[in-house]
RNA sequence: GCAUCGGUGGCGAAGUGGCUAACGCGCAGGUCUGCAAAACCUGUAUACGCGGGUUCGAUCCCCGCCCGGUGCUCCA
C-alpha cells in the first residue's frame, strides 16, 4: 500500500528501565502505590483533569458495588495498573520496583517521552484507544512531568464495510491481499481509503473501489497527456495562475486537519482547466512543467498517479501460487498478467500499420483483443497511448 | 440507558449564518474521431434526516425526535 515505514519502531521490552523510572517518579509524588501482591497502580485522584480528552465526566461514576472481587486491593476501582506483579509461569523482569511486567499504558508514555520528549506535537491512534488508553497515558505522563503530554491528538475512526462493522461473522471481512487478488489495484484501495478525511467514518464498498479506480484513471490519463504530449515553448499566464492556486488550495486543505477530501478538489479543477487549454492549443512547455510540479506535490502524499501497482499485485499472486490458491484469483487478473509491455507495444505497432493501410477491421480487432485483457488504447496527435485498466 | 460522531443531488463526499452549496463517480445528449477511447461542453426538473426554536435571514446555532457508527468490563 506504499505506506511509509516509521523512522523508529520501539519495542516495549527494550524500555523497561525507562518505565520503572517513570513509575518510581510517580510513586515519589504519591500518585502511584503498591498493592499487597506487588503490583503498582496509578491513583486517579492524583490527576483531577482526568477525562479531558474523551470528555468524560467521572464525577457521576462513583466506585460502585459492581467492582470485581479481584480488584479489592486497589484504593479506587478506576485506578489503573502501572506494573503487574509476576504470576507463576509468566515471563517477568527483575526490577527495583519488583518482579513483574509493565502495564499497558506505561510503555507508551515511556517510549514516547524517550524519543519525542516530555511534550510533543502529535499523538495518533484509533478511536477505540481514546478511552481509557490515551486518557491514562495523559494522566500518568502529565502527573510525572507536570508538562502537557501531546499537544494534538488524532483519532482515526473505524471503517465500515457495506455499512456494517467488518467482522468475520458478518461475512464482510477481507484483507488487502484478498482485494488485490480480486483484481483491484493497490492505488485504488489507497485512494478509496483517503477519500474521506480520517476524522470521519468511511464506508468501504466495492462501488467505492470502482469509483476510486475511475478517478485514478482520470489522474493518470491526464498525467500521460502531459508527459507524452508535445508542447510549444512559452507559457500561458492563466494556467500559471491556476497551477499556483491549485497548489496553495491543496496545501491549505491538508493543513486544515488533513482534509484529504477537500485536497482533491483543486487538483481536479486544475486538470479540467489544463485539458481545456490543451484542446485549444493554449498549454505550453512552462505550463506543463508547472502543472507537473503540482501533480508531484499531490502524489508525494496521495501516491496514486505514478503507476506502482504491479508490485503489490505480483506479491499477492506469488502468495496465491505458493499456497495453491490460484483458483481463487479473478480470471481477468490472470489474463492481464500474461501480457508483457513488449507484447503490447508490438500489437500497438501492428495496429498502427494496419490503420495506415486503412485496414480498420484488423486494427479494431487488435484494439478489442487488448481491451479484453484490460489494455486501453488512445489515439492522439502525438501517437498511441496505452494503459492498463 | 449514558456519552460521542455523523445523516448534503443517482452514488461518494467537502463546506458555509446571507453571493450560482466544492470536487469525484455514474447516466443522457452534443463536439472531436475511419469507428472508438481520451478530452471538452450541456443536462441529470424543488440535494443539506424530521419537527420546533433563536435570528432580518439557518443546511450551518439551540432543543426534541428518528436512523447509523463507536465508547462506556477485562486484555493488549
Amino acid at each position: 500500500m506504499r505506506v511509509e515505514r516509521p523512522e523508529i519502531i520501539a519495542r516495549a521490552t527494550e524500555h523497561i528501565p525507562r518505565m520503572v523510572a517513570l513509575i518510581q517518579k510517580l510513586a515519589e509524588g504519591g500518585a502511584a502505590y503498591q498493592t499487597e501482591d506487588g503490583s503498582w497502580y496509578f491513583r486517579l485522584a492524583a490527576f483531577p483533569a482526568y477525562g479531558k480528552l474523551s470528555k468524560k465526566d467521572l464525577s457521576g461514576m462513583q466506585d460502585g458495588a459492581r467492582v470485581d472481587l479481584d480488584e479489592y486491593e486497589k484504593d479506587s476501582a478506576r485506578d489503573f495498573a502501572l506494573w503487574k506483579a509476576a504470576k507463576p509461569g509468566e515471563t517477568f523482569w527483575e526490577t527495583p520496583i519488583g518482579r513483574g511486567r509493565p502495564g499497558w499504558h506505561i510503555e507508551c508514555s515511556a517510549m514516547a517521552m524517550e524519543y519525542l520528549g516530555d511534550s510533543f506535537d502529535l499523538h495518533a491512534g484509533g478511536e477505540d484507544l481514546m478511552f481509557p488508553h490515551h486518557e491514562n497515558e495523559i494522566a500518568q505522563s502529565e502527573t510525572a512531568t507536570h508538562k502537557p503530554f501531546a499537544r494534538h491528538w488524532m483519532h482515526v475512526r473505524f471503517l465500515l464495510v457495506d455499512g456494517r462493522k467488518m467482522s468475520k461473522s458478518e461475512g464482510n471481512f477481507f484483507t488487502l491481499r484478498d482485494l488485490l487478488l480480486k483484481g483491484y489495484k493497490a492505488s485504488a484501495i489507497r485512494l478509496a481509503l483517503v477519500s474521506v478525511p480520517y476524522r470521519h467514518q468511511l464506508n468501504f464498498t466495492f462501488d467505492g473501489l470502482a469509483e476510486a479506480t475511475n478517478a485514478i484513471d482520470r489522474l493518470r490519463t491526464f498525467h500521460l497527456r502531459l508527459t507524452q504530449g508535445n508542447f510549444a515553448a512559452g507559457s500561458n499566464p492563466a494556467l500559471q495562475a491556476a497551477a499556483q492556486t491549485a497548489q496553495s488550495d491543496y496545501l491549505a486543505a491538508l493543513s486544515n486537519d488533513l482534509n484529504t477530501a477537500e485536497a482533491r478538489a483543486p487538483i481536479f479543477d486544475l486538470i479540467r482547466a489544463s485539458n481545456t487549454a490543451i484542446d485549444q492549443g493554449q498549454l505550453f512547455r512552462d505550463d506543463r512543467d508547472a502543472i507537473l510540479c503540482v501533480l508531484a506535490s499531490f502524489d508525494a502524499v496521495f501516491d496514486v498517479i505514478e503507476d506502482r501497482d504491479a508490485e503489490p499485485t505480483h506479491r499477492a499472486l506469488e502468495w496465491a501460487a505458493q499456497s495453491g490458491r490460484l483458483n481463487e484469483v479473478a480470471p481477468e487478473l490472470l489474463a492481464r498478467q500474461a501480457l508483457t509491455d513488449e507484447a503490447i507495444d508490438a500489437l500497438v505497432a501492428e495496429r498502427t500499420a494496419a490503420k495506415k493501410h486503412r485496414n480498420f477491421s484488423r486494427a479494431d480487432q487488435i484494439r478489442n483483443d487488448l481491451a479484453q485483457q484490460g489494455i486501453v488504447l488512445e489515439d492522439s496527435k502525438d501517437g498511441v497511448r496505452w494503459k492498463r485498466k
